[in-house]
Formats: C-alpha cells, sequence, structure tokens
DNA sequence: CGCTTTTGACCTGCGC
DNA sequence: GCGCAGGTCAAAAGCG
C-alpha cells in the first residue's frame, strides 16, 4: 500500500500546521485573555495586522491564479491544433486532449465543461485535473487534497501501462464527486489525478478552519471593528474553490520542489 | 469491528 | 450484433 517516500500533496489548510508562519487564530485568544487585565488594544492591532497579511497573501494567490490560467490558456491554443484522437474505439476523454500540461511548478491544473467541446470554460467547472510530481518508483497512486477517498477500482488502460485507480468522496454521504489517478505515460514522475463532479459538502480542513475562524473571532468581537462575516466569507470563499485549492497544491509543491533543487 | 483496499466479474458505450 | 475498452460493483482480504 502507501508507501512513505509518497510526495503527496497534503491540501489541509488548517492554520495550525502553519504556526511558524502565520500566527493562529488560538493564539489570539491567549492574548485575548491577557489583554483584559494589561493591554486592551493588543488583540485589535494583532487582528488587523493578521488581516492586513491575509489580504496580501489573498493577493499573491489570485496573482499565481493569474499566471497559472495563462499558462492554461497559452497550451490550449497551442494544443487546439492537434490531431484529436490516434486510436481507440472509444472517444477520447475531453480532458485527455489535452495531457501534459505541467507548469513551472511541476504541478498544474486544468478545468474543463462538461465535455461536449474540450474547450475551457470557467474555473468552475465540473471536471480538473491535478498533476503531481512524485517518486517514479512510488506506486501508491495517492493525491491528499483534504477530502477523504475511498478506492472503489483500479484499472489498466490500453494506453498507459501504469494502472488506474478510481475513487469516490467518502467525507459525506451522497457526494458525487470521484477521482481518478494515473501516473502519466510520459512521465512516470508525474501523477494525473482528474476529479469529476463538485463536492456537495465542506472539506474536513475546511471545517476546522471555520470553527478556528469563528472561535478566534467571536472573542474579540465586542472590542473590534473586524467583521467576521466578512473574514468567514473570505475564507469560505477562497477554500470552497476548486481552482483555488489546485493552485494552492501547485503553489505548495512547488515551493517543496525549489526547496529541495536549492538544497541539491 | 468497522473501514479501506484488492481484484475478478459485470455493465455500458462506441466503432466496425 | 459483436468485440473491445473504460468504468463500476461487490465479495473477500487486510489493517488499525
Amino acid at each position: 500500500m502507501s508507501m512513505d517516500t509518497t510526495l503527496d500533496i497534503d491540501l489541509n489548510i488548517n492554520p495550525k500546521q502553519n504556526s511558524s508562519k502565520t500566527p493562529h487564530v488560538e493564539f489570539e485568544k491567549d492574548s485575548v485573555g491577557e489583554s483584559k487585565s494589561t493591554m486592551k488594544d493588543e488583540p485589535v492591532h494583532f487582528l488587523i495586522q493578521q488581516l492586513n497579511r491575509l489580504k496580501f497573501e489573498n493577493k499573491k494567490l489570485i496573482e499565481l491564479l493569474n499566471i497559472i490560467q495563462g499558462n492554461y490558456y497559452d497550451l490550449m491554443q497551442k494544443c487546439s491544433g492537434d490531431e484529436p484522437l490516434k486510436t481507440g474505439k472509444r472517444k477520447a476523454h475531453y480532458a485527455e486532449n489535452c495531457d501534459n500540461f505541467v507548469g513551472k511548478n511541476g504541478i498544474t491544473c486544468s478545468c474543463f465543461d462538461d465535455g461536449s467541446t474540450g474547450t475551457p470554460k470557467e474555473i468552475v467547472s465540473n471536471v480538473s485535473k491535478v498533476y503531481v510530481r512524485i517518486d517514479p518508483s512510488d506506486v501508491s497512486l495517492v493525491v491528499k487534497d483534504g477530502y477523504h477517498w475511498r478506492k472503489y477500482g483500479q484499472k489498466v488502460t490500453r494506453d498507459n501501462p501504469s494502472p488506474r485507480a478510481y475513487y469516490k468522496c467518502s467525507f459525506a454521504p451522497a457526494c458525487p464527486v470521484k477521482k481518478k489517478v494515473q501516473k502519466s505515460v510520459d512521465d512516470p514522475s508525474l501523477l494525473l489525478a482528474t476529479y469529476e463532479g463538485k463536492h456537495n459538502h465542506k472539506s474536513p480542513s475546511e471545517d476546522e478552519i471555520s470553527i478556528e475562524l469563528s472561535k478566534g473571532v467571536t472573542e474579540i468581537s465586542s472590542s473590534s471593528s473586524i467583521s467576521m462575516s466578512m473574514v468567514e466569507q473570505m475564507a469560505s470563499t477562497l477554500t470552497r474553490n476548486p481552482s483555488f485549492i489546485a493552485a494552492l497544491a501547485a503553489a505548495i509543491t512547488g515551493r517543496i520542489l525549489d526547496h529541495e533543487m536549492e538544497k541539491n
């Protein structure tokens, strides 16, 4: 089964795990408690600083998304003149016409419409692809993205010697989202995850972040002008967007890869 | 014990 | 209608 060498994308956005760089809301709770007797305005200033930093990070992520979108459309244009299908009885899957879209970060994602045309639509769509760089010897076919998946099948396809794994979202009952994971036929160090459908529930990590945000902001709401709903809305909007999650995965993994390359 | 994974069988859609 | 290939099902096995 899964090996320790797997380079999974863990999209768990629980701030607890990033405590070194992004102070956690829970930390503010302690400050709030302390402020009752000493520094009353400290938590407010701290939160404002937090909010400003979040805005900055948000801006950076939007820029990243724009870059990824730009790369995607460039590649789509290059791809548009290609032959549609080589062999096979079935029609090639719409997404398969655009394989090997690997971005600068080693990972990229593509979003497609319902499959009738193969042309890109809005960022929020039903099918998306994510490439993950892994150890070529790794056979686990696991891509962690914050959701819980149940494997229900594995098949060796005609055009690819490596098996394709089929997953269903098991976090919520009746969630229609499915995921296919297969190594790239050209590059065994690339794992291709194809997501179909939309989650009808929050991700486990999203639940955690929402709870923590609510906790922290509620405690200071009486003395602060910061709007809780605004913070929640920001978090909710970002974490509910599959493209944002994919872009975040790309950014995180890209940084990891860059860091590894610098070390080597 | 309950959840997940494995894997062979079965189903479905498409081309001939 | 037949064969092929991808997708899904479900029983058995594995695992914590």
